[in-house]
DNA sequence: GAAATTTACATGAAATTTCATGTTTTGTGG
DNA sequence: CCACAAAACATGAAATTTCATGTAAATTTC
């Protein structure tokens, strides 16, 4: 009932094979072979990974907080503070305080972080079909599925709004 | 026939979300979320992340070489020579030429080492129940294979052997 | 079998990330 | 309203990571 799935021998007959078989290996290393082609696309736009978090966070909604950001974007708070600040630099990104609560700083696209936004997102939506198309038929449609249930009960699923 | 789920608006009605529903945003957070947890754990053993994933390979495959621990503990190369040159003086491995092969150096757990590796390994397992238990029936044994499938075509499986 | 390639790993400098902490502004209980 | 706690960011120093490159050993070519 534990698991179904008979231990992945190696034909060299491993005596214990962990790893290869692990819940949290396969995620990391499914998340990473998924993403590693878009992702040196990001980087031949002269974008690192985070940055094009960022910006696909602020396609969906532009004006974030910096906290809510992070937690979308999947950065460390002190870590975001400074990817944004480089990014106000390169002229992606505005900062702006908010009048509502002073605490706040909120984050906005500018016109050419929009454009980049827009043109990446359209790729990866792209890119996502390819992949989904990848997977067995019915496999493609579960696997989203079943992260989002893994998601949702790991984390206490929170909106970029607000 | 791309995509059957429909968009998961939030009740605020956004526009167009991009980010919640996109599958290489749900296995990033995903395999963040599963790993929390026992990461956590992880620490308090004194271990960093990479750390545990270079144990967890020896665990399987003693006397591994540095380039194929690094595929699998999913470590650029040149990060991963650093940190097994910590764990070596932390004492928890060693370090030894291939007399084969000599470009090649092989990583061997110490009598340390194995022991927390072997810990850590039961805990994994028991925690990977545990997530495994969170997800609806079916759901805890398809995620396993749509991930292996999507890093069986993505990525060219390659064995810790040899 | 010598030269050219490739593989395996190490390394140094620059850049980034982490961690703890500081500052400011809100929220809360009394 | 005041004191206190919490939230939201910013920041600096230390540690780590990245990137390009260096070295040595094996492999391939011709």
């Amino acid at each position: 009932m534990t698991d179904t799935t008979p231990a992945p021998e190696t034909e060299t007959g491993l005596k214990d094979t962990f790893v290869s078989g692990y819940l949290l290996y396969l995620l990391a290393a499914a998340s990473e072979a998924a993403s590693a082609q878009f992702h040196a696309r990001v980087r031949e736009e002269g974008l690192r990974v985070p940055e094009w978090r960022v910006l696909a966070c602020l396609h969906d909604r532009d004006g974030a907080m910096v906290t809510r950001l992070a937690q979308f974007a999947l950065i460390e708070q002190s870590r975001l503070t400074k990817i944004i600040a480089q990014m106000e630099d390169r002229g992606l990104v505005t900062r702006r305080g908010d009048p509502e609560d002073r605490r706040r700083t909120r984050v906005y696209l500018s016109s050419e972080g929009r454009a980049l936004a827009e043109a990446l997102v359209i790729e990866a939506r792209r890119h996502e079909a390819d992949l989904l198309n990848i997977l067995a038929g019915s496999d493609g449609a579960r696997i989203k599925q079943a992260l989002r249930a893994l998601i949702d009960r790991l984390a206490p699923a929170e909106t970029l709004d607000a």
